[in-house]
DNA sequence: AATGAATGAGAGTTCATTCAT
DNA sequence: GATGAATGAACTCTCATTCAT
């Protein structure tokens, strides 16, 4: 008997994982946006729905709430994570870019909220993992003599303490905010942007 | 339509009006916790159960969560008020009484955090109120000279900031990082406890 | 805030997508009942239990109180319509299928009584359209010489007397009540049966 | 001893007498006020807030929400007693008052359109005797050779018909409607007034 | 007698999660 | 793999009724 070669016409399979990898970027997109509107506690349907998927897509591709929420910030963590990597890299640049990241992701900014753990928080354990990537990338680059340097967890608190300040409901508030933080800690900062190659 | 009355057999004893002005306070007490533990998004019935009361007594108090949240932290804000107000008080001194509440109380914090209105926060429109008290407050008592003085809404964020910073499972914790939140903003902070004359 | 899956044990099976045409009917069916028997007021809950399904289920076909008494009361008027749109009907047989409606439903009643809008009407808006739909059918077949005819309003206000009249306890009393009330108005009426080809 | 004779400047007793019955008259004034503006399921608690007690006047003078209805209907059922035992009255005079209070007691209407005891009804057991009473008024002046004479519980139909027709958010619509009502039953109605001596 | 606080059941509504199709 | 209906617990808010004061 010979092997049928695959017909032409009709690859479902192949279009099923093309399918499924599009369907999970549709739904990190969508809850990018949700939590923006409408912060971390926002219902994973209307997630799914602003995804125009199902709601078992969802819960195929991420278990529970806290992995759609790590899927958002993954993204923010790795281009903060690229950006520290580049080889030109430095404090103020990779300071820009956390700083682009805090001004447009609310679901950033609870990240570093929470990360020392509060009881209250919602976004719970995966935060702290993400948290510490996001300080690890930074640390490379701080020099010795920096202000930060000498102080206990200075590096740490010093982004809590700017994501603190970014407040307001425009993007050009949020940013005028978080500058104006980072001066009074006397931090230079780079141009905020994103990191994209 | 129709309302079951409660079942007529173990009424628990209704300790008549006496037990108004007890009621209120343990709801406010009662709610503080449950916020420190929860969250200020924690379930109202939940405040109920803690202060032993019915939920009915709850919305008799207070018309809605809003109303629940502002008298926790009204507490919070008139005792910074007080201390402001004292003959001899000064910017450090009310700093501390200041950061006494935001090491005690996770609502307390939460206000602070909202009161540049995201559309995430639950917490609306009394945090503005709130928060400008608590500005209104500190700016009496703000040095001509002082390194906030010169910085478009200074005060404002720095109390932001620090409120960013002050994280983590326990009170030591928590007041650490918010005394070297201060001190990376180059303020100095008196010390740490509530006003009580 | 924090929502529970419902307990893991012992969930009842879930049917699939077939079911929801069958629950869709099972509520509408459920809710012609309940309201015979409880008036329009009646609970949801109540509804959804007859019907056999979750609240949620009532929620997802009916967005609200009013979407499930249009449903029921849909019906109704659709069999008067297509009395009306028959090649040979005329005024006395459209109004004995309304009779007929008006003696077995409840709520069909509820909605003729509500079309002038009291304030007290928990039956809002869409009754006026569907009291409307029934006017217009019965009016096409309305003779110019009739005893309606020259009276403002003449046809609204008989249905809404003979609604009125139609009470009590057995579907026997009230067809009597109703064929009386009819006579009294001096207005002949056909066979009371429902519109069924 | 002498007895002291009564101090002009407090009598409690006498005034804890007379406010009974001046609460017990607010309470049936604020009833029919509030049935008119939300209808018959209106809250109690808005009963006595409207009438300036508490809730617990209204349980002393009133068992239950059904003993409210009843006595505000009583006052409209006992002005048309009065009516009907006037030395000179007639049945278009009686109806004339009864029409006045269909147009201006939704109560009232829904005191006739309850008569025939639907399961529905919130208004139950006494409004049986209320309804009889008022046909006992007019049956008394319903001369041998009128339409309703020779029908079947004519005049009771005839009754529930017209309140049917009353419907409306203005007095005077209410009132045309119930005009009209009774001309398609041929049936002569005198002036539309409260009977008041 | 009056007051009005307290009680708690229950109604309405939302959503996380499962699963037949 | 995808879909989206079903489930039901949890949450918010209302109100009839009781009862200490």
């Amino acid at each position: 008997m010979k092997q049928q070669p695959p017909s032409d016409e009709r690859r479902p399979a192949n279009e099923g994982r093309k399918a499924a990898a599009r369907n999970r970027a549709a739904l990190v997109a969508a809850a990018r946006e949700i939590y923006a509107e409408d912060g971390l506690g926002a219902p994973l349907s209307a997630i799914a729905r602003r995804a125009g998927v199902g709601q078992g897509v969802l819960y195929r591709h991420f278990p529970d709430r806290a992995a759609v929420a790590t899927a958002v910030l993954e993204e923010n963590v790795r281009q903060i994570e690229r950006a520290a990597a580049e080889p030109d890299a430095d404090l103020a640049g990779v300071l820009g870019v956390l700083t682009w990241h805090l001004t447009r992701s609310t679901a950033f900014i609870g990240l570093l909220h929470a990360d020392g753990a509060d009881s209250r928080a919602a976004v719970p354990a995966y935060a702290q993992e993400l948290s510490e990537r996001v300080e690890r990338s930074l640390r490379r680059h701080l020099p010795d003599g920096h202000r930060l340097a000498g102080v206990d967890e200075g590096l740490r608190l010093a982004v809590a303490m700017v994501s603190g300040a970014v407040t307001g409901p425009t993007r050009e508030q949020r940013e005028r905010r978080a500058l104006t933080a980072w001066a009074l800690l006397g931090v230079e900062v780079g141009a905020v942007r994103p990191h994209e190659e």
